[in-house]
RNA sequence: CGGGGUGUAGCUCAGACUGGUAGAGCGCUACGUUCGGGACGUAGAAGUCGCAGGUUCAAAUCCUGUCACCCCGACCA
């Protein structure tokens, strides 16, 4: 492609709708543009990258045995409200109804379509297993979009459903998509972690998802420095109290803390550790009561962990501060387990303590010198808080590291939710019906470009790995419409570079090589080929690796072979 | 949905408090000089000041409403 037919706009100042990098590289290099909040249109530039990735999945799970089809986006209703979740799926789920007033909706997901073509093409055990899988543009009318594409609202998706006759099938077909996703993100040069998720809404038994190692991620990981464990921080159980503790050693004392509502207050105010006070949130419960819960006051309550607990309310709602007042006496910053009406559940770091700082459930009061037995019931204990640096493996050895990640794909082991719902049936082999184990496996297509630009660039651009740049190799050629030999060297280049099927990008702009070179770095081309007036009279021209910052010098007569040899794959 | 903020040229922003008839830089067009790290000069195109009301002799500026977008909290690929 020669950039002088390529209408790129890049530009140099970065766009104020822009908060993460890769969002902000993306409209810089001219890959993306916004169309409404959480809507974008993927420019030539974009696009190349987008099907690179897609290309790569396509060959992934077309070698995992999968087939590939293409569902509607646009389903009717009454397929969501046989599954149930036409009620459930709440405002994210976008409904419109067509000119007769039959009400659809735009899918976020495909479980309902493909459920019904299982239950219509789907009659023998001898059909399964079986994977389907589509690369499809899928809306959810997020509440709030953001990043640009990383959060978008309308976005591209590899979503796959396996179909099994028993359990052992479907763990079979799940570990087969594990394998699969990983070396689809292997083959994409991105740096990833399989950990174990939380299986949420969608519901199921096991649950993995893959995570893009990124600063910038919005997902907090527990990875064990032994290796063999890694899970969303949602996930990962803390450790268990060992039933004993120190003994206590100072006496129940009140002391006044005036204005002090936060642990960071408390503990400054009264010179002793965060980790040595004991913070109370107050929740809704589940049977319209409320519920406290105790935390160490270093930790972080964790939601999915509480929400299953029995007794509080799921999702997770703090209850308001009139309640607390209500079933306290006292507002939230002086909350205390000492005392307290309402059912009380202790995490088992707060449990361990002894001589511990609480809330007195008084105003601008707190008591230290508090301990579990003595002062108070010993307590109902159970995991509430989020692991933290250093927290003791699960698994067993070593410790835990908290890292962020961008969620890119999560694998499901559904079991029988939907075909159960929707009557989906084959026969088995004494033929008898029975409703076949279903497995999911979802992929961000759009995400994995802003993925990847998260964890490639530095402060010129973007520095794409090579199975996913848009073009693997950039030829830019300086004084291009003065000397007649860099042009007919560059010219003889690029149609060699063609011919080869070699993705190249010609610049054959007639800019100053400042512009040239500040394009070439933003938009990030693995290999880049100077050719210039020195060079072409030395029969050299100069070679510069974008990602290594390597540069050489390849004989001129024998460019192609040089390239190829650092060309990976 | 709650809280905060912003809408002025394609982009980044000034102008607003103290109303007086539209600005800068970047980008774009033409010409000239320049040419291995985002050049310079000259000339030029480009804005119903988000939208709708209101106040006023006069509104980008003040008032009311409304829409859009961005940021912080609960969901997810």
């Amino acid at each position: 492609m020669r950039l002088s037919r390529y209408p790129i706009n890049t530009a140099k100042e970065t766009p104020a709708e822009a908060e993460v990098i890769s969002h902000q590289l993306m409209l810089r290099a001219g890959l993306i543009r916004r169309l409404a909040a959480g809507i974008y249109t993927f420019l030539p530039m974009g696009l190349r990258t987008l099907r690179k990735v897609e290309r790569i999945i396509r060959e992934e799970m077309d070698r995992a045995g999968a087939l590939e089809l293409l569902m509607p986006a646009v389903q009717p209703a009454e397929l969501w409200q046989e599954s149930g979740r036409w009620e459930q799926y709440g405002p994210e789920l976008l409904r419109l109804k067509d000119r007769h007033a039959r009400e659809f909706v735009i899918g976020p997901t495909h479980e309902e379509v493909i459920t019904d073509i299982a239950r219509r093409d789907l009659k023998s055990y001898r059909q399964l297993p079986v994977n389907f899988y589509q690369i499809q543009t899928k809306f959810r009318d997020e509440i709030r979009p953001r990043f640009g594409v990383m959060r978008g609202r309308e976005f591209i998706m590899k979503d796959a459903y396996s179909f099994h006759i028993d359990e052992a099938s479907l763990a079979q077909g799940y570990e087969t998509m594990k394998v699969a996703y990983s070396r689809m993100f292997e083959r994409m040069g991105l740096s990833f972690c399989a950990v174990r998720a939380d299986t949420g809404a969608i519901g199921g038994n096991a649950s993995e998802e893959f995570q893009v190692l990124a600063d910038s991620g919005e997902d907090a990981i527990a990875v064990s420095s032994s290796g063999d464990y890694a899970a969303n921080v949602e996930l990962a159980p803390a450790p268990a109290w060992s039933g004993v503790r120190a003994p206590a050693q100072q006496a129940l004392t009140p002391v006044a803390t005036p204005a002090a509502r936060s642990i960071a207050q408390v503990s400054s105010m009264l010179n002793v550790a965060a980790a040595q006070c004991v913070k109370t949130l107050v929740v809704d419960g589940s049977a319209g009561n409320v519920v406290a819960l105790v935390l160490r006051g270093d930790h972080e309550l964790n939601a999915v962990k509480a929400q299953k607990l029995d007794g509080i309310a799921s999702p997770l709602r703090m209850a308001s501060p009139a309640r607390i007042i209500e079933a306290t006496g006292v507002a939230p910053g002086f909350i205390g387990p000492v005392g307290l009406k309402i059912p009380v559940m202790v995490d088992h770091a707060a449990a361990a303590l002894a001589d511990f700082v609480c809330g007195a459930n008084e105003k601008d009061l707190h008591l230290t010198g508090v301990n579990w037995a003595r002062d108070l019931s010993e307590p109902q204990v159970a995991d509430l808080r989020n692991v933290v640096n250093g927290d003791p493996s699960p698994a067993g050895s070593g410790t835990l590291t908290i890292r962020r990640g961008i969620e890119v794909g999560h694998i499901f082991q559904l079991g029988r939710k939907y075909s159960d719902a929707m009557k989906a049936t084959v026969l088995d082999p004494s033929g008898q019906n029975l409703a076949p184990f279903m497995g999911c496996y979802g992929i961000g297509v759009t995400r994995i470009v802003a993925a990847a630009i998260e964890q490639n660039h530095d402060e010129k651009g973007i520095c794409w790995p090579e199975p996913i740049a848009p073009f693997t190799v950039m030829l830019l050629t300086l004084n291009h419409d003065r000397s007649e030999a860099v042009r007919q060297t560059a010219d003889t280049l690029y149609a060699e570079l063609e011919k080869a099927g070699i993705d190249v990008l010609y610049d054959d702009r007639d800019a100053r090589p400042g512009v040239k070179f500040a394009d070439a770095e933003l938009l990030g081309i693995p290999h880049c080929v100077v050719i210039g007036d020195r060079g072409v009279a030395a029969g050299k021209l100069e070679y510069r690796n974008r990602r290594t910052g390597e540069t050489g010098e390849l004989a001129a007569d024998a460019v192609l072979a040089e390239l190829r040899h650092r060309i990976a794959g």
